[in-house]
DNA sequence: CAAACTCCCTGTTAGC
DNA sequence: TGCTAACAGGGAGTTT
């Protein structure tokens, strides 16, 4: 499942070969992973269009485009992309055969692909003129160096509920998925359930070091592969997601699975024992 | 604001 | 062995 890290390998991967490329035509395969504008007004503003950039902000990879629409002054679009569940992006040469998976195709100007492929159809293209569009209610990117230790104790003020159900809001915080929402908690040792705003000043501060030193160390292997794409060098290795019975990195203990806010969670309970379950009475 | 639920999808897996 | 139903998961949207 494509998060940060997997979204930036993807624009790391793609950049030196898009950026210069001109899209001559665009082939929508699943019309309904285009979210917005129509398929007439999409066609129109992209094509002929020249790659200037390709980046990243919070779960979308973003391609910058320059475009003089019936020769009018050159204009530019941010063509977001958002490969949700099980999408991915790659650049085949045209005489590759497409995979039936390829849902969305972009022919480029030296015969060369873009291919939106994505088994589940989750993914999402938007093409704007105006990023704010879609990024004006992201939370704050967590690599940046602005997300301060400050910043994030700030936003946590008041705030109720799970601090697991927190990390995954993209408004609270840009980037996050299932993965490394739990990766993170394990690393600063905090229970998942923990309510957000009961968390201690050491808490905040480990997790707030915890959730650059996970998603950097995942950029550095290319992210996770839970699924069967091949990464090089080696994945991102798991600590807890995924890993359910299973012993503890740390100390052995098996692995915990619970269900927050309809989303599996995995915890290690001894190490991550913060949010002391209901204590009951051990009989004898 | 928070939490629960629905929807979109299909490969995988559990259960019969 | 073969089939079906449940499940997983991101995030937008709706309802409570």
């Amino acid at each position: 499942m494509p998060e940060l890290p997997e979204v930036e390998s993807v624009v790391r991967r793609l950049r030196s070969k898009l950026i210069g490329r001109r899209v001559l035509a665009v082939e929508l395969r699943w019309l309904r992973m285009l979210q917005y504008p129509d398929k007439l007004l999409f066609e129109r503003q992209l094509i002929g269009g020249s790659i200037k950039d390709v980046w990243r902000r919070a779960k979308y990879i973003v391609v910058t485009l320059e475009n003089a629409l019936a020769g009018k002054a050159t204009k530019t679009f941010y063509l977001f992309l958002h490969l949700r569940m099980s999408g991915d992006l790659l650049v085949r040469e045209a005489d590759v055969a497409s995979d039936p998976y390829d849902r969305v195709v972009f022919m480029l100007d030296d015969k060369s692909q873009l291919r939106f492929n994505d088994i589940r159809k989750f993914g999402r293209i938007i093409l704007v003129e105006n990023e704010l569009y879609v990024t004006a209610d992201l939370g704050p990117e967590p690599l940046e160096k602005s997300f301060t230790e400050g910043v994030f104790r700030e936003r946590l003020k008041g705030r109720r509920g799970a601090i697991k159900t927190l990390l995954l809001k993209q408004s609270f915080l840009s980037g996050i998925g299932n993965i490394y929402a739990d990766e993170t908690l394990w690393r600063a040792r905090i229970h998942p359930l923990k309510q957000a705003e009961k968390l201690k000043d050491a808490e905040i501060s480990s997790l707030h070091k915890a959730i650059p030193a996970v998603l950097n160390e995942a950029i550095k292997r290319q992210g996770t592969n839970i699924g069967d794409d091949v990464v090089p060098l080696g994945a991102y290795r798991v600590r807890v997601y995924g890993r359910e019975g299973q012993p503890c990195r740390r100390c052995q203990t098996p692995i915990k699975r619970i269900v927050i806010g309809q989303r599996s969670a995995h915890f290690c309970p001894l190490c991550q024992a913060g949010k002391q379950p209901s204590r009951r009475r051990s009989r004898s």
